[in-house]
DNA sequence: TCTTAGCACTCTTCAGTCGAGAGTGCTAAC
DNA sequence: GTTAGCACTCTCGACTGAAGAGTGCTAAGA
C-alpha cells in the first residue's frame, strides 16, 4: 500500500481534496469545480479549482467517471483522507451515553451481546455491523465440567474467564462413569485453569507423551478426554447485522454486484479471514475498497476495532459499508462500541 | 381462504391452467395463447385457448399485467395448482440418497444441524431455506445440572430428550454451594425428567404453593432455582440461509421491495410468527403470496413441513421463494428434509 | 507566475417518437 | 363448439434532440 506523505500536497490542495471527499460522501454524486468553489467560500474561482482538481487527479486521489462529469475520490483519495485530512475527534460524553443507553444486553449472555452489538453498529451507521467472536483458542480457561449423557457420549462444558460458556458433545470409545468424570474434571481443572486454551492443548500433548509409561488409567483417560474436549473447534464465528441497509446505497444498484456481496456475507469464512487480519494489526483498522483482499468485498470499506477482556485481545468488531462511508462518524462509533463490549465482558468476568 | 373445488373446472380448463402455470414458473414471462396451444400439442387453436384463458381469468385464476400481454397466474391460481393440478409424487430412492448425502452434520450438534438444513434447502431450491428451532417449552426434559460460577451466579445446563443442550446463567439473591447445587439437581431431576418443559414450569409453581408451610430450606431453594432455570426463554429461534438466492429472481428487480424482504428476514420475530402458524397446522403447509399475513412477505410463497423427535412435534422447516416457485420440486424436497432432520434428531436422542 | 473569464467541446440524461412484435378480443364463417 | 381473420392495444427498444453539467484550453489580467 503506498501511503502518500501528507507533505506531498499544499495546504490548498488538501483543502480542496477534503471538500470534495466530504461532499461526495454526503451526496454520492461526482463533485464539480463549481460546487467546490462555492463550498470553499468563493476565495477561488471554479477555473482555479479545476486546475487543482486536475493535479489531484494526476496524483491519483481523484477520478472522473467520464470526461464531462465531476470528480470522485479514488480509494487512494479516501486513504489520504482518513490518514491525514479527517478530524478524528472522539465522541462527546453526551453522544457516548446516548449510544451506551442503546446497548443493553442481558448480563452473562455473550452471544446475545454480540448480536446486540451488530445491531447497535448497523443501526447507528446505516451500514452493516459485524462482530468477530472470540476464537476459542484465545480464551483463558476458567473451569471445565463433564456430564455423562448416555453410553460413550459425554457433554463437555467449558467456562472461560471472560464469562463465556461453551458446550459440546464428545463421543469416546469407552464408557466413563460420572464419578470418574468428576475426578477427571478436577484433574484437568488443576492443569488448565488460567491458561490459554491453545496452551492447554499443547500441554496435554506433552503430558500424553510423558505419561505413556506410568499406566495410570485415570490419568490416561483424563488426558484423552481433555484432548478431545480442547481440540480445534470450528473457526471463528462472525455475527452480522443490518445487511438490508446496504441495499439503499446507490453504488449497489447493480444487481450482480449486490448478489455477490450478499453471498459473501453469508459465507462467513471470508469475513473471518479479513477480520482476523484486522485483529492482527493493532488498534483501530480501516480497510478501504481495493485494499481488501477478498474480491467480493472490494467495493466496500471496513472499519474495525478490537475488543478485549482483562487486557487480553479477544476479537474485533466493526462496520462494513460503501467506500463512500462517513468515516469521521463511523470511526469513533466503532471505537466506542469496542470499548462498550470490552467493558461488558469485564463485568461478566468479574 | 376460498379454495375452489376442483370440479368447478372442465378437464380442458384444468389442462390449460396447468400448462400456463408450469410455463410461467419456468419462464417468468406472461404466457400467451399461442405458446399454450403449442405446448398443448396443437389439438386446439390459439383462438380457442384464448377463450379458455378468458374464462380462467374471469374465475380469478389468471391475470393480465396489461391488455396485450399474456396471462400470469394469480395467487388463487397457484393455490388451485398446488391443491389439485400438481403431481405430488415423492422423491425417488436415488434422489433421496443424493440429498441425504449432502446432509452430513456432526452428530450431537443440533445448532449446526439446523444451519446445515437451511443450506441444504436453499442450495437445492435456489431459494431461501428456513428452520424454526424447537421451542424450549416444547422439549422434554432429560436432565438438568448446575455449576456454581462465582458469587450468586449459577450456570444452568439443560439437556433434552432430543439431544439438545441449553445453558444459561442465572443470578440468585443468595449464594449456594456446589454441593447444595448437586443435591438440588438430583431433586429437580426426579421431578422433571420426562416432562415437557412447560409442564415442569407449572408443576414448580404448584409445588411452590404447597411447600410454603414446610420450611425445608433445601427444597425452597431448589424450587426457586428451578423456577429461574425453567422460566420463559426468548421466543423461537429461526435459522435462515441462502438469502442471496432471492436477488436473482426477476420479480425482485424492484429495490424497495427487495429491501423490505431482507429487512423482514433479519427481523426474525415475524418469521417465527408465520412458522409457528405453520406448525399449528398439521403436516406440510403451503402459503402462497397474499395468503401470508406478514405484509413484507406477501410477494413470497412458503412451503414448510414439521420435524419431530420421538413422535413429538418440535419445529418446522421449509423454503421461502417467489410465488412463482417450482412447487412440484420444492414440496417433496421440504418433505424429505423434514424427515431427514427428524431422523437425525432421533439418532441424537438414542 | 498565479488567477481568472470565456468558450468550445464532451458526455449524460430525459422526454418524445416511432416501428416492431406480441397478444388480445371480437366477428363471422365452418 | 371451433377456428381464421383482423383491428386494436400495449410494451419495448432504438433513435433523436435539447438541456444541463462539467471539463480543458487559451488568453488576458493581477
Amino acid at each position: 500500500m503506498n501511503r502518500p506523505a501528507p507533505e506531498d500536497l499544499t495546504e490548498r490542495q488538501r483543502d480542496v481534496l477534503r471538500t470534495i471527499i466530504q461532499d461526495y460522501i454526503s451526496s454520492a454524486e461526482p463533485v464539480g469545480s463549481r460546487s467546490v468553489a462555492r463550498k470553499y467560500g468563493f476565495r477561488l474561482s471554479p477555473a482555479t479549482i479545476r486546475n487543482i482538481m486536475a493535479d489531484l487527479a494526476e496524483l491519483g486521489y481523484l477520478a472522473q467517471p467520464h470526461t464531462s462529469a465531476g470528480r470522485v475520490p479514488t480509494d487512494l483519495g479516501y486513504r489520504f483522507y482518513v490518514d491525514s485530512l479527517m478530524d478524528r475527534r472522539p465522541l462527546s460524553r453526551a453522544e457516548e451515553s446516548l449510544i451506551a443507553r442503546r446497548f443493553r444486553p442481558v448480563r452473562g449472555e455473550v452471544e446475545e451481546m454480540m448480536r446486540e452489538a451488530t445491531k447497535l453498529l448497523s443501526g447507528l451507521s446505516h451500514s452493516v455491523g459485524v462482530v468477530l467472536a472470540p476464537r476459542v483458542e484465545q480464551l483463558v480457561v476458567k473451569r471445565i465440567e463433564f456430564v455423562h449423557l448416555s453410553g460413550e457420549r459425554i457433554l463437555v462444558i467449558l467456562m472461560t474467564r471472560s464469562g463465556q460458556v461453551h458446550h459440546k458433545v464428545v463421543v469416546l470409545d469407552e464408557v466413563i462413569s460420572q464419578e470418574e468424570l468428576n475426578k477427571i474434571a478436577r484433574l484437568l481443572n488443576d492443569l488448565a485453569e488460567g491458561l490459554l486454551l491453545s496452551d492447554v492443548r499443547q500441554l496435554l500433548v506433552k503430558r500424553m507423551a510423558e505419561e505413556k509409561a506410568t499406566y495410570d488409567d485415570l490419568l490416561r483417560r483424563a488426558l484423552k478426554l481433555g484432548q478431545k474436549s480442547f481440540e480445534e473447534g470450528p473457526e471463528g464465528n462472525v455475527y452480522i447485522g443490518g445487511t438490508a441497509n446496504i441495499i439503499h446505497q446507490p453504488e449497489f444498484a447493480d444487481i450482480e454486484k449486490m448478489r455477490s456481496i450478499f453471498a459473501a456475507f453469508e459465507e462467513k469464512s471470508k469475513l473471518v479471514k479479513i477480520l482476523d487480519q484486522c485483529l492482527a494489526e493493532e488498534g483501530l483498522t480501516i480497510i478501504i475498497g481495493s485494499e481488501n483482499l477478498v474480491r467480493e468485498l472490494q467495493g466496500l470499506s471496513l472499519v474495525t476495532a478490537p475488543y478485549s477482556c482483562e487486557e487480553e485481545l479477544l476479537g474485533t468488531l466493526g462496520v462494513i459499508g460503501p467506500t463512500r462511508m462517513e468515516y469521521n462518524k463511523i470511526v469513533p462509533l466503532v471505537d466506542f462500541t469496542a470499548k462498550l463490549v470490552s467493558r461488558y465482558l469485564a463485568e461478566g468476568a468479574a
